[in-house]
DNA sequence: TCCATATTGTAAGTATGCTGTCAATCGACG
DNA sequence: CGTCGATTGACAGCATACTTACAATATGGA
């Protein structure tokens, strides 16, 4: 640990968790929109809509809170899953703030298809390291992001969020 | 691991690395700004003040290999950071395309009084674990950046960077 | 020397990810 | 019942992060 007076060298940046955090996200978005490129869908469009399809009827607050999206971000998300046709937004009945989401068929379809190529891009990220330390990976990072949850800006809610759905699963 | 069958849960979406390592990147970067947001300096913006302070007169070009920044991204970067006056951007005197980047005085201040702020963020980030666990995922995590570099889009070229600034620090 | 090729910074366009703010609406309390 | 505070979606603005493209410049080989 280096004390106050030590210059700061590009190691410590190197062996910084935030700057591993990022650049394992980079690479981890590299590697699956280059599996996926054939669906032209990003990682945070397909999370969209795995909860949409889980959660039929589901309004953006509510999706945001369910997969800790901002909630101005996931506004253009959906808006672009609209536009490709992947979603449809139905007025609430009951609150006309909301607006409810649901699959499309195309959207439901696509989902399907795009399975095998997410799977194989989740593989590979972790491809490199040995079976024994991926799970220890997984684990300890699954872990850590649990135990951040409220540091995060927009800490995960997804029972919260579901208890005004009338469903839990 | 699901069979192409089986439906997509969200479970599924919360176990997956690229998930994950989305969620673990968004903490990061609010605890770093929530520690240094007396500065108004964000996780790029520093590693980029202290790349340039390690090598003085590197080009934007070199720098975003030294750091695996994007090109493009760091060029509005480097815009922000000389708009607060913590860099300069002088000619090159042999290559009349490249602008060489050096730290201000004031730069300079910046770097050294937000250490103590930078420490802490990237301590909080793991503080939830157990220092074995620390170790463990720090080092899991080094590996796994380390043997996925091709695989960014922007790999770290720390190296052959530096080979044409004289210097190999 | 001349020219094909590569590099550099920059810009435009798209997509997250966050901060605010705002109007419309809802709900709860008096 | 009416008002106040909270919620919702939308918008503006800033900051990464990537793609492609382009003009200026450099460099290497014929």
């Amino acid at each position: 640990m280096p004390s106050k007076s030590d210059p700061i060298t590009m190691d410590a940046v190197y062996t910084a968790p935030g700057y591993l955090f990022r650049r394992m996200q980079q690479i981890a978005v590299s590697i699956f929109v280059e599996e996926c490129k054939a669906y032209d869908l990003t990682p945070v469009q397909y999370a969209s809509l795995v909860s949409i399809r889980t959660h039929p009827g589901i309004d953006a607050t509510r999706l945001s809170a369910v997969i800790a999206f901002d909630r101005s971000t996931l506004g253009s998300v959906i808006e672009r899953l609209e536009a490709k046709a992947y979603i449809e937004r139905k007025p609430s009945p009951g609150d006309k703030r909301t607006k409810l989401l649901y699959l499309t068929r195309s959207g439901a379809a696509l989902l399907r298809d795009i399975i095998p190529s997410v799977e194989r891009a989740q593989a590979r990220m972790l491809q490199p390291l040995k079976p024994a330390d991926r799970k220890t990976l997984l684990a300890l990072l699954t872990q850590l992001v649990d135990l951040n949850n409220e540091a995060s800006r927009v800490p995960l809610r997804a029972e919260d969020a579901l208890e005004h759905l009338g469903k839990t699963s």
